[in-house]
DNA sequence: TAATGCACCTGTGGGC
DNA sequence: TGCCCACAGGTGCATT
């Protein structure tokens, strides 16, 4: 579900509602959400510490808690909530953080995918995910030299399973992948290392000015998703292609159609996204 | 080595 | 109306 506009939404809303606080106690419903290190070392090391910081690295967050930190990945279905603790519990709820002042932070997880591991000043328990993660699309490392160097190395991939490699860029998933290849006019099955210098420019250019509108938008609330707060998403107004299957471009007219690529549900424009490419 | 397919788990929606 | 099946926004591991 939540891709990284979604997840930096949860991120602003948390952090000013967590940063200061302690936590008095941690409720582990489900262990198995709670990948490192075993539920009660994970519990014990967490009662009494105090949020300073909360960060995002592609689609994880980073909660900083003194010397260590505690990152949670949401996966597909994952929720982070911060509510009052007089509320009922949500049929999915696994890990329940109690913090001072009457106030609790929720996980929630339908499909229980996410999960989260603690990590200590040494390192230990970092997420392998986390430690192989590609450079942020929105920073200074994320150049179009970068990307079409990346994608030249590529032998036959799909550019769409290269975009939705972590270790490419950070956190792109389904829904923005699909939206940055129609921007860009690039069809999902060209061979990544096809792609020209203009096009992997035009690329780069829509991938940060998609990622850059979907956060101001506070992200797509396509199904599940809602921020630490359960605000849902304003981008889904802006899609062009995803979840618009027989629709018509809203930039030529053609019906959009809808193709499995890299295992994945694919939104194209055939019209404006030449299988061939222009090259 | 790189690319691809599948499993993880539960809910939803479409087809019959 | 109810049952069954395919599919869903991510990632890690096994297989090719």
């Amino acid at each position: 579900m939540p891709e990284l506009p979604e997840v930096e939404t949860v991120r602003r809303t948390l952090v000013e509602r967590v940063v200061g606080r302690t936590i008095e106690r941690v409720e582990v419903l489900k262990p198995s959400q709670v990948r490192h290190p075993d539920p009660e070392t994970f519990a014990a090391e967490l009662t009494g510490a105090r949020f300073t910081d909360v960060e995002r690295r592609g689609k994880y967050l980073i909660f900083h808690l003194g010397p260590v930190r505690l990152v949670a990945h949401l996966r597909m279905t994952g929720k982070l909530l911060f509510m009052p603790a007089h509320l009922p519990y949500d049929k999915h709820t696994h890990v329940v953080f109690h913090l001072d002042g009457g106030w609790q932070l929720r996980y929630v997880d339908m499909r229980t995918f996410g999960g989260f591991h603690l990590l200590f000043p040494e390192g230990e328990g970092t997420p392998r995910g986390l430690a192989e993660l590609g450079p942020e699309p929105l920073g200074d490392r994320f150049t179009a030299a970068y990307l079409a160097e990346a994608l030249a190395s590529r032998r036959s991939a799909r550019i769409k399973a290269v975009l939705l490699d972590q270790t490419v860029v950070a956190g792109l998933g389904n829904i923005y992948v699909d939206e940055a290849l129609h921007r860009a006019g690039v069809h999902p099955e060209r061979p990544a290392a096809s792609l020209g210098r203009a096009e992997v420019e035009k690329l780069h250019g829509a991938i940060r000015a998609i990622l850059g509108q979907a956060i101001e938008e506070r992200g797509t609330s396509f199904r599940d998703y809602v921020d630490g707060v359960g605000e849902r998403g304003g981008y889904v107004a802006f899609l062009q292609v995803y979840g618009r299957e027989k629709a018509p471009c809203l930039t030529c007219g053609t019906p959009i159609v809808r193709r499995r690529v890299a295992g994945r549900s694919s939104h194209i424009c055939p019209h404006c996204q030449p299988e061939a490419g222009e090259n």
